[in-house]
DNA sequence: CACATCCGTTGATATTTATCAACGGATTTT
DNA sequence: AAAATCCGTTGATAAATATCAACGGATGTG
């Protein structure tokens, strides 16, 4: 059940795991199958824990004054959640992460993973890495958000995330991108031209 | 010269430097004063410094097609400034950081950053803090970006970064916050009423 | 001092994107 | 199998924002 995490880990860092890591980490994440739809985080609660997802997707959003929900991340498989600014402030988060599909997740808390930080190096470096992939990727988002079009924002990311086209319905990428269903529905028209 | 920087160090971490380290620190930071509309980071360049802001203003920005400015960062005392994807990739950057007014700056490569982080705790604690916060406040912004109007992103704006408003024209704030200065100047008239 | 440049503003207009409403096909639920 | 919901599309229209042009005041520069 853990095995794909400890992969993930392998793969994210130079020094193999030793068998006592691996029992060590699997003993710090915990197994949960949450159903379609079903909550990981609700809207004004502290975000407790970071979730690696094993199989399945999930989404995170906001709901705006007008009850309309914005979508500002994506998981699949191999991916991590959470509200970290909740998570380290330990401030009621203003958004939500809930299941898409049916789907599996480990999850370990802040405190669990610090003590494994220090006692794994290489779940150490995986998660620089991570940090630093996911700086880079919100930079260029961000970038992208300021200063492109709706059109070249969506060619860019069908060229950059191409299982989420695969996997979620067009009206959740239209709000991860920031426009509405009919906008992007017309911007996909027009490019077949 | 580097004491701005000492204090600064010692106000974002929890361990007091000791005289060694900080003589260690100011023997890895150089200093380099840049004037007006001098470049730190030229585009197509590979970054290849991190700089601390002693005194003064930057703005890091890129140029699109027809020859646009996009801003992406401000720079004002007390901040960093680079372009991490460039540094960590070494791939030519497509950004430009320039001064906005006459700037003192201390540099530091990365690989002397990761020297410095593994001798001296404080400064690794500092690092690790500084990117959380990075982390925290692009997510705010991203998110802003994607669901809010342009004026709701300017309000926020103002309200979280006074500082940039009194160092920064009016047209570098619209800049980053993605739209022209002339919507800029009418949200402002209009939010009066 | 004279000249040039920068900066914010305004008006007129064009473009982009959102909103509202409706539809048909697919899928899910009962 | 029938009913309900979800999903993508389209049309008509409204709202937000960009573009282009011009101006006057401020600031900087030779």
């Amino acid at each position: 059940m853990h095995q794909q995490l400890i992969n993930y880990i392998n793969n994210h860092s130079t020094v193999p795991l030793t068998s006592e890591e691996e029992t060590l980490i699997a003993a710090s994440f915990h197994f949960r199958k949450l159903r379609k739809k079903q909550y990981f985080l609700l809207e004004g609660d502290v975000c407790r824990h970071t979730a690696f997802v094993i199989k399945g997707a999930m989404r995170q959003y906001s709901v705006d004054e007008k009850g309309v929900e914005h979508v500002v991340h994506l998981f699949l498989e191999d991916y991590w959640a959470s509200d970290r600014e909740s998570m380290i402030m330990l401030t009621p988060s203003v958004y939500n992460i809930d299941a898409w599909e049916e789907t599996e997740i480990l999850l370990i808390t802040r405190a669990e993973m610090l003590v494994l930080m220090t006692k794994v190096p290489a779940v150490a470096e995986m998660i620089r890495l991570m940090d630093e992939r996911n700086a880079i990727a919100n930079q260029r988002r961000l970038s992208s958000a300021i200063s492109s079009t709706a059109e070249k924002r969506y060619e860019e990311f069908a060229n950059h995330h191409p299982r989420f086209i695969e996997r979620f319905p067009q009206h959740l990428i239209a709000s991860f991108l920031g426009i509405t269903k009919e906008t992007l529905s017309r911007i996909k028209k027009q490019s077949l031209r």
